[in-house]
DNA sequence: TTCAATTTGTTCGTATGTATC
DNA sequence: GGATACATACGAACAAATTGA
């Protein structure tokens, strides 16, 4: 019964679509072209490409061109995304929301908001809870532990809803090739290192926890800044430590340094905690920060703001903007999810205890 | 957000509609209307019309005319909250909302986040978008409470589709009928007055806010303070300041009262931002705070505890919980509208600009 | 029944703005 | 900067449905 112009258009990139003719995420003709092409005007293509677009098949790029979407079985357009942070307590907390909410609420999404309290159990009630709800996407802070079996089937039905979702802040190890929008720690590392090399200091020692993914990338930036540098590395120099050993192992690892009687003019450390119990020690035994040796921490937390820590800062702002626009290039297809990881430059926030 | 002329109108209509100036079933003016009426063209107007058809505010019939939809009234258990805030970034509201997210994730809600970035457009925006979404209720943080409240009529929709709504941390001062959760600024003005006479101050100085339900609230608790201990009210100690005068009145009126040769020992400052400029004041023409004169503030925010100011705490936490058991008892019938009314205890914090 | 006026639906043409490459 | 392509807007014409005289 109906026969509009348009209708006709429709069904017919439909049927390309359906049978295979056009790829997923490549470009189809032009609008002009289209026109051309079926003998009518720009309008009537516009009005087919626009009917497409909302229902899932197409998605269009302002100046570049009109593309093939990933078919979404089903997805209301509730508008709304929800948020899965650990604690809302955090300090960078509001910063990182009030991006993510700049960014959402341009676009008329809306914020449903969840709290994990850094527990397994609570992050999966909350997952379990939103996959009943309708939700177009989600950002989530993942809790600290490990991942469990439990775990990874959520993410798996997620992914079988066709719900995208942006890991943010950390990302567990075993699903890194899922989106992701964190810090770059291996840039921050290197950043931080390069900072005292650049105050002239050539013996830098490092204490860099072991069982923890930012640990050894930090150490990794680390080891490339000397190298930039070419300051040969020295292992005895550098300090692993477990999250057991917290609080005794890193300043008995720098007591050994100095008792070796290894030059040592500056510590990179793990985080600001770290620093701030290696500042404490160091001045336990008569020595002086920033005076004789140097400390550096990481995270820019309040310990570092109040001790005057020379740290590395998080771009918290921009960390939940990007993370917006990664879930929202998501959602419309303009981002493929094996492209959607993220590392964003760390700032370097200079305090007194580096000279 | 975008503002094309036909964005302008979908807008326009919509309120309209919302506000009831449109009955269901009945037919809108004709779209060559509409286009003379906005001084568009009719393909502009259409553009818009199709946009309301889509989210089911009218409906089109072919050689009739445009009609107002009968609006779908949503079921409600949503299990959804909307928390509407002004800033994300404000000190007091992460802990606010942890207050409500623990009230409301104990009784299976979630939070649907929202800002209205403080000013009264945000907050129209905002709920006209909640309106079409569904939630079973709202906790609202009014934007520039002062002024009197423009646009009621979205409450009154809100009450029209049943659903429950607490202010927080003001109230409009039209709608203090309304349910409201928020600090007792007479009895915080009142503590913190009396703080200043324990200390044996007798010649009090006030300097409050002209242009605020909250300048007035804890100027009646400074004047009752008084009274209640016997210590006449001296007109010419009190000053007071509108929001434009900011930064320039409150320590004019101090410099005239010492001019005038009037003894005074103590200022009771509207909040913490005026204490910290009467306290720079007062050190640059050489008085000391507090051996000198004491000082007081409100609010607790950041400045206080930076400069060390005495002053009034919200129990931010409090107010939060509380705000969230009073929806939830709205939302089941177990308190009345007209009985929701909260004034929480203020905490007075004592720090070393008072002696 | 016929006809004219009104109103929405569809299509074509054109112009300007703006993002991307 | 220029070319390309999408976004928004305006104007015009005609088709189809409805309404009422």
């Amino acid at each position: 019964m109906v026969n509009s112009k348009h209708e006709l258009i429709v069904n017919h990139i439909k049927k390309a679509i359906n049978a295979g003719k056009y790829e997923v995420d490549t470009k189809i003709p032009s609008e002009n072209q289209l026109a051309a092409k079926y003998g009518v005007s720009r309008q009537t293509v516009r009005k087919a490409i626009l009917e497409l677009e909302q229902e899932g098949y197409l998605y269009a790029k302002h100046g570049s061109g009109t593309f093939v979407a990933r078919r979404r079985t089903k997805s209301g357009n509730s508008k709304n995304i929800a948020v899965v942070s650990t604690y809302m307590s955090d300090y960078i907390f509001p910063r990182v929301i009030q991006g993510i909410n700049q960014v959402l609420s341009d676009n008329g999404y809306s914020i449903l908001l969840k709290t994990t309290n850094n527990s397994r159990k609570g992050e999966a009630w909350c997952m379990e809870e939103l996959l009943s709800k309708n939700i177009d996407g989600m950002i989530i802070e993942p809790s600290q532990s490990a991942i469990s079996c439990q775990h990874q089937v959520l993410y798996d039905q997620m992914d079988a809803m066709g719900i995208p979702y942006v890991f943010i802040q950390g990302c567990y190890e075993a699903m890194l090739d899922r989106p992701h929008v964190m810090l770059d720690d291996v840039w921050g590392g290197k950043m931080i290192t390069k900072h005292l090399i650049d105050l002239g200091h050539q013996e830098i020692a490092g204490i860099f926890k072991a069982d923890d993914t930012q640990g050894i990338l930090r150490h990794k930036g680390y080891v490339m800044a000397l190298q930039e540098a070419g300051i040969s590395y020295n292992p005895d120099l550098v300090i692993w430590y477990h999250t057991k050993d917290k609080g005794v192992k890193p300043m008995e690892g720098l007591l050994r340094i100095y008792e070796a009687g290894t030059a040592c003019q500056a510590v990179v450390c793990y985080n600001d905690e770290i620093a701030a119990e290696v500042i404490k020690g160091l001045n336990s035994i008569g020595k002086r920060v920033p005076e004789d040796i140097s400390v550096t921490g990481f995270d820019n937390s309040l310990l570092a703001h109040s001790k005057g820590i020379t740290t590395i800062a998080h771009p918290q702002e921009e960390l939940g903007k990007r993370a917006a626009q990664t879930l929202i290039g998501l959602i419309n297809g303009s981002i493929l999810k094996k492209d959607a990881h993220v590392l964003l430059a760390p700032e370097l926030v200079e305090r007194k205890s580096t000279m």
